[in-house]
Order: structure tokens, then C-alpha cells, then sequence
DNA sequence: CTAGGTAATCTAAACGTTTCGAAACTGTCA
DNA sequence: TGACAGTTTCGAAACGTTTAGATTACCTAG
């Protein structure tokens, strides 16, 4: 006869009876939010013991139009690009005090509205998304929110939030150039849908650096793929098989890189002997087996606390109006993946593994 | 004017107002509870769009004491075997309709404390936990839990809770006798403290495995760290610099092998050939680079899809009153990072890479 | 002895739902 | 016409908090 919430759990009248007081009185007890006299904080605190009393939260939320959760959603949690990112985001929040909701989209644009949908009507107080989907779609989703969304890993071009993002084009430049100082003049490009605007950044870093040494554009050489192993493996064994076929590929995303190596050795070629490959996404293991992978790295600290400082500062009303956008660097993390092409090389600068 | 909670988001009322009903007869053409007749379905249906309603779902969980939202804490999320659990559980609770809250207890037993406080005062309608600490100290806080709890990975002794976790005595038992098939009779055991009941039972796998083949326990060859990547290195670096070191080593735990494999070669040696290794928790990259890894697969799927119909059944009442403890089979996943042990060997039967 | 100030506490109305029991219709049949 | 059954709809009380405003108790100063 407890009432009926949380299986009859004892509530603030519980305590208010035991210890001879109102609730209000109970209430400015817990939250310290008006001062109460040494005699019935005492009588209160035994009360709360006596009665095993835990404060209600969605009460509190309800009441207060905050809940103290916030809402993340990734395409993939086994990347292990969204992996470490959800692993920063869910402890810098926890530290805050925040408990976060998280989803999965699976790249799926439907999953992705339903979730958000179910994460609104739960009254976060802001969401984290690395979204899926082309840019309207996300937009109009979006628009109807009534709490303040940061965008990780994805922007969108349609509406202006804050984001917190990689310099895309410059990272795969950078990779690029450094498979062209080797000597490498096709290399192969797995990539994802272009529907997505990381997706046309890091193409357009890969074209850009090409066009800077002067190597033609050769639309055989990329394969695209939707950000999975099997899409990585055949996009691989398409290239490997090309009567021309590329002595270095460029992955862009990292689970089809693992599909990539699996379709190279099942082709019975070696990395890095046969074929150089650079994969977009550190991951833990990348230094630890043979080849050493060379990948390029996202600061994964830094965007997951910037996502989240954002986030909270939004929250608490510090932020200016204006949505800020935060493009970080990448690293190419040179490992032993990649080797200068062996011979036929009109590059004169030579560099042996 | 519309209310403070979720910034004025309209409500009910709001609607009820619009197509000149009450709020009772929205509230059962939503959840249709009741019978209402087709004119006012359409007037119902074209207010909620006008006035662009979305239910409050915290409202509404006050009422009904059920949030549909469970609470999901694991010690590391990049721990791979983790990451595939929550991501498996993440996924069969958002088909089920439930929100998950998930949270890193980073091997920390107060913050596990103070998360699953906040969890509960969540009203969460259930919890899947991998729990850290002594078994005490775990039966303390879920004791007062009124919510069904199902536990992954490691039981607690104190307490009779649903669970579902790895035969992990057998599953050792098979990698090490494997190990002693090759010939090895010095093999490393690097592992964690002996609190976590899952550990205890990994070593008891272990000196089995090693009585069962008449080879002699030497307390030298184990070494106990905290899971990390760095206690693998150094637990490692002891082991591959003892006068009569081993020739292989097995790890109980995936991060702590990645730092052994940093120490390997950090010392110049090469693995399989001067030492081989398996371990514990099989991950997306093992058979991709060389050595591919030899490990122990646990069935991450059948673990997390469990986990989840066990509580659902707690939660909707479908479930018996005695606790079920589910136990699965590891498999042990034979690649090439282990081989025969060279010279010296007394065992007859050999075997080459 | 009382006015007035301060400190401590309380009452009651929200927050946005769900749901029970009652009320208001409709039509049918005696 | 009126009683009755069957539909629809409604009013109001919860769920467990927070909080503004009212009330009480207590002191001090005039």
C-alpha cells in the first residue's frame, strides 16, 4: 500500500510520516534548497534510513522538465572508431552526472528515426548523434527537436548544429600523398555511399591529392561499399582481380579493411609485399600483429570531450546562439603496411621498407 | 503557456482542446484502450498532427511505474568481447522496444555502486550487469534492488540472481591441454585477481589442464595484472625474462594480450616461433594479420540474445521463481599463433606450423 | 505588551499521463 | 412513451516530486 510505481518503493510521504514532517520539508531536506533546522534534518535522515527511501527520478524529471540523460546514437558500436568515441561520451557523462541512452542505427535512416523519435519522447536533455542517412531526411527529423543536438562524425548540410568533426579531406590527402611519395601510382579507393558528406570529404581528399601529383583519376579504381566486412572484401577482390590492378588501396572506413586483408590473402597475395594498403580508423590491435598497420588516426579523445563539453554547455545555457563547428586533425599513424612500389617506378626518390 | 516540461512541448491537453474532446478519450484513442468512435478518431488524429503532439513518455512512466528502458553496465567497453555483448543486447533490446542506459564501471567498484544507484532511481524496469568486486560487496548493493537483474559473465557467489555466463573452467582446460598437445610444458598464465569468480574458474581450467597431463604447477609462470593492456606488458616481459621461461603463454583476458604481444616483440622474439599464445575472448582482427591469433571464442551472440529474453521474461512476469543460470560452451578457435615446441620434447606425438 | 523581523515549516498546485467509475448519448422493444 | 442495454465520452483522482506563497513560532526592540 505504497503505491504503485518501482514495485512499491518507499516515497518522500513515506519519509515525511516517519519523521513528523511535510514533504516540502523532506523535499528542501534532500536538495538542500532551503534551510532546515538541525532538529529535523536529523529526524529526517533516520526517517530516510529507517524507511529505505531512494529519491524517484522520472517524478523529479517530470516535475523539473529535466532528466539528466542524454541520447547517443552511432551507425555501428564495432567500429572501433565509434567504439572508442562511445566509450569517452559515456564516461565524460558519467563523470557529469548523466546517464546516456545509446543506439545503434546500423546505418539504417528508419532505425534511426525511431530512435531519436523514442529518445524525444523520453525527455533527454540533448542528444549526441553520428548520423546515417542523406541530409534532408536528417533534417526534417531533426527540426521538430525541441533540446539541443550535437553532431559527431557527420555533419549535416541542411541545418546548422553544432558539430564536432575530422578535416576529412585532409586526412585522406594526407594518406594519399604519402602512398604517392612511396610511389604509387594506382591506388585503390574503397569508400562508402556518397549520400553521406564524410564520405564525399574524404573522396575529394583522395582526388585533390592525386590531381596534386599529378596521377590521372581512374573511376575503376574506386569501389564503393556500405561500411561492412563483405562490402570491403569483394570491393578488394574486384580491384586485386583488374587486369591493371592497384599496388596500394586506400580503405575509408575500417571494418571493409578487414574484408580488404581477407580478400588479398585469400587471393594469395601479401601485405605489404604485393599490395600497400592504409586503412581510415586507428584500432587497438593496428601496432601489435604483422603488417603493422598504417592508418590514419581521428582524435577520438578530443572528439568525444568536445562533442560532450558542447552538449553540456548547451544544457546549461553557456553556449552562444550561433551553433559552433569544431574540425579537428587526423594522424597518420606510419606503420609497416605500406612499402615504395618495387619496380617501373618513374619517381626518382626511392624509400625500401 | 503550454507547460514548462520538454520546453513547451505540447501535451495532451492541448490536443484533447484542438479536437474538442477530453483528455481521457485521447489518451485511449493513443493507447487504444477503449472504443472511440471513427468521428472522433479523425478529430483526434488531425489535432495531434496540427498541434504536432508527441506522447511524454516520462508522464507516463510515472503513472504505469514502468519505463521500458533497462540499465546495462560492463567494466570496459572497449574490451572487444564487451563491445560485441553490448552491442548485441544494445540491438535485441531496441527490437523489443526498450531503451537501454549503459554505463562503464571501468573495473571500479564504486562507481558500479553508484551507477546502478542511478540506474534504480531511474526506475529502470530491469538490469543486465557484468559486475566488478567481491562478491559481498555486489550482493550488498543489489540487494535492495526491487527490479530482476540478469548477470553476464561473472556470477556472484552471495546471491541468487538469473545469469548466463562461459563454462570458462573447460574452455581453459581446452586451450592448455591443447597447448600441452603441442608439447608444451612450460606455458605462462597471465591473468587477474583472484576476487572476480570467472578468474578463479579460469584457473582452476588451468591447473587442471596441467594435472591432467602430468605437468608440474609453477606459481612462477602466473601472473596477475588488472586487466589492462599495460599489465599484460609487464606481466609478459616477467615471464619471457625468467632463466627458464616459458614457451607459450596463455592470457585470460583480450587487452592484457595485446600488451603481452607488444613485450614479445619489444624483446625480439617472435611469435609463434619463439613463443606460442592464445587467448581469452576471440576479436574481429584475429585472423586478419600474422600470427592470426589462436583464441577462445565465447558465443557473444548466444550470451547477450539470453541475457535479454531471460529478463524480458523476468519483466513480464513469464519467468519461473527459481533463478536459471545458463552456461556456455567456449570454442577454441585454432589458428597460427601456436606451434609444436621445437627440441627437448618427451611427448611422441609432434606436430610442424 | 506588542509590532516586526527572521527562521522554519507547511499547504496546495503544478508536471503530463492513465484509468476507474459515472454520465451522456444512441437505439430497441415493450 | 419509457425503461434498458450498449456505446462513447468525460471528470477526477492518482503517480512522486518541486516550489511559490502562506503560516507559524520565536525573538528582539520599542
Amino acid at each position: 500500500m505504497k503505491g504503485v510505481g518501482r514495485s512499491g518503493a518507499p516515497t518522500m510521504l513515506d519519509v515525511a510520516r516517519e519523521a513528523g514532517v511535510s514533504v516540502a520539508t523532506v523535499s528542501a531536506f534532500i536538495n538542500n534548497t532551503a534551510r532546515v533546522s538541525p532538529g529535523t534534518t536529523g529526524r529526517i535522515e533516520t526517517a530516510i534510513r529507517r524507511v529505505g527511501y531512494q529519491r524517484n527520478a522520472v517524478a523529479r524529471s517530470l516535475k523539473l522538465g529535466k532528466t539528466h540523460t542524454i541520447g547517443l546514437t552511432v551507425p555501428h558500436i564495432t567500429n572501433p572508431f565509434f567504439t572508442e568515441v562511445v566509450a569517452v561520451i559515456t564516461q565524460a557523462f558519467d563523470r557529469a552526472g548523466y546517464a546516456v541512452m545509446l543506439f545503434c542505427t546500423d546505418e539504417n535512416l528508419s532505425n534511426q528515426d525511431e530512435q531519436i523519435r523514442l529518445l524525444l519522447d523520453r525527455m533527454v536533455d540533448g542528444l549526441i548523434v553520428a548520423r546515417v542517412g542523406d541530409d534532408e531526411a536528417f533534417g526534417n527529423i531533426v527540426r521538430t527537436a525541441k533540446v539541443p543536438i550535437v553532431l559527431i562524425d557527420r555533419l549535416c548540410d541542411g541545418i546548422d548544429l553544432d558539430a564536432v568533426v575530422l578535416d576529412n579531406k585532409a586526412a585522406v590527402f594526407e594518406a594519399i600523398e604519402y602512398l604517392a611519395r612511396l610511389g604509387h601510382k594506382r591506388i585503390g579507393y574503397i569508400t562508402g555511399e556518397t549520400d553521406i558528406a564524410t564520405m564525399r570529404e574524404r573522396d575529394a581528399g583522395y582526388r585533390a591529392a592525386l590531381a596534386a601529383r599529378g596521377i590521372a583519376f581512374d573511376p575503376l579504381l574506386v569501389r564503393r561499399g556500405d561500411f561492412h566486412e563483405k562490402d570491403g572484401y569483394s570491393a578488394a577482390m574486384q580491384l586485386m582481380t583488374l587486369p591493371d590492378r592497384p599496388t596500394a588501396i586506400f580503405s575509408a572506413n575500417n571494418p571493409m579493411v578487414v574484408g580488404a586483408m581477407k580478400a588479398i590473402r585469400d587471393l594469395g597475395l601479401r601485405c605489404p609485399e604485393d599490395v600497400s594498403v592504409i586503412c581510415f580508423d586507428d584500432f587497438p590491435f593496428a601496432d601489435v600483429f604483422q603488417p603493422q598497420m598504417t592508418t590514419v588516426r581521428q582524435p577520438v579523445e578530443a572528439i568525444g570531450e568536445q562533442a560532450v563539453a558542447m552538449l553540456l554547455d548547451r544544457i546549461n545555457g553557456n553556449a552562444p546562439t550561433d551553433p559552433r563547428r569544431l574540425t579537428l586533425r587526423g594522424r597518420l599513424m606510419i606503420r609497416s603496411s605500406c612499402v615504395a612500389v618495387p619496380a617501373a617506378s618513374s619517381e626518382p626518390q626511392s624509400q625500401s621498407a
